[in-house]
DNA sequence: GAATAAAGCGATAAGCTTATCCTCTTATAG
DNA sequence: CTATAAGAGGATAAGCTTATCGCTTTATTC
């Protein structure tokens, strides 16, 4: 995996978050995907704190996004956990690398890599892994197994 | 970074070894590049191992390529401290991803994105990083400062 | 307003990476 | 053959990520 482990866990709870507006509980979440409820009650409080969730306390409280699935990309969420700093910077951690005047050998060719990769993420939604998610619970429905 | 220190460090040791079969020595090596001694020694023992440098105890000892640099290229060091699955693997860390029947959304461009850093990674090799350590010593001769 | 449900938050633990240290082995030099 | 230089390898420590726990705060419900 290229993300952090907190990444990935916040990429599945958010794709599997509904959109109706009623807010859904960290330990529900967590056992429905069967991430460690602790852990991801953390997460989701960070990205509550940076505004991609809202919360409530108490009772019939939770969290639900704040904006449709479909606006929340990929590389926003990739960027609010793990910071802008892990997309961008030397491939090879060369402090020198970054001036333009003395680019390392890799700084061409992963310039365009990193170009591809953030295109990706930026194009790729949370609303694109919920069709994931159904996908996974009744595949193939055109050719049925039995 | 997208490297782990340890591949970063080796990287580097590796560009600034020679080539003329004489053995350097991991201390000095580290002392040279500003890197933490004892721990460079350690992954230039795993690289060693590996087969991708040769070793020799005693005075007189220490470590040299196995091979020309211009023949060692970036994605070879990189999975020999990493492991190949650093570079396979689904993204998101999803078990099902990887079946071609059932991909996440983001598996086809990121297949893409990682088609592209393994080309890269085989196109550029240690010896394209020599040439970037002689920039940094004494870059831009065509124009001096003084 | 009392009970309760759930997020907020700080402290703590477990595991991995990074880093150091010490001892052992091996090869060279004299 | 002795002294020494250097990698090999194990034990240990420091830091970060991952994970858990307990207490506090807040909102809801009765």
């Amino acid at each position: 995996m290229l993300f952090s482990t907190a990444t990935g866990y916040a990429l599945r709870t958010l794709a599997v978050m509904p959109e109706d507006g009623s807010y859904s509980l960290a330990k529900n979440l967590a056992a429905r995907l069967g991430l460690p409820g602790p852990y991801l009650a953390k997460i989701l409080q960070s990205l509550a704190q940076q505004g991609m969730l809202q919360s409530v306390r108490g009772p019939r409280g939770g969290f639900r996004l704040s904006r449709p699935a479909k606006t929340i990309s990929v590389g926003e969420v990739v960027k609010a956990l793990e910071g802008i700093e892990a997309m961008t910077g030397c491939i090879m951690g060369f402090t020198h690398c970054d001036k333009q005047d003395n680019p390392c050998p890799l700084h061409e060719p992963w310039g365009q890599v990193k170009a591809h990769m953030e295109a990706s993420m930026t194009e790729v939604t949370i609303g694109d892994l919920q069709a994931m998610d159904l996908r996974i619970q009744h595949k193939d429905p055109i050719h049925p197994r039995r």
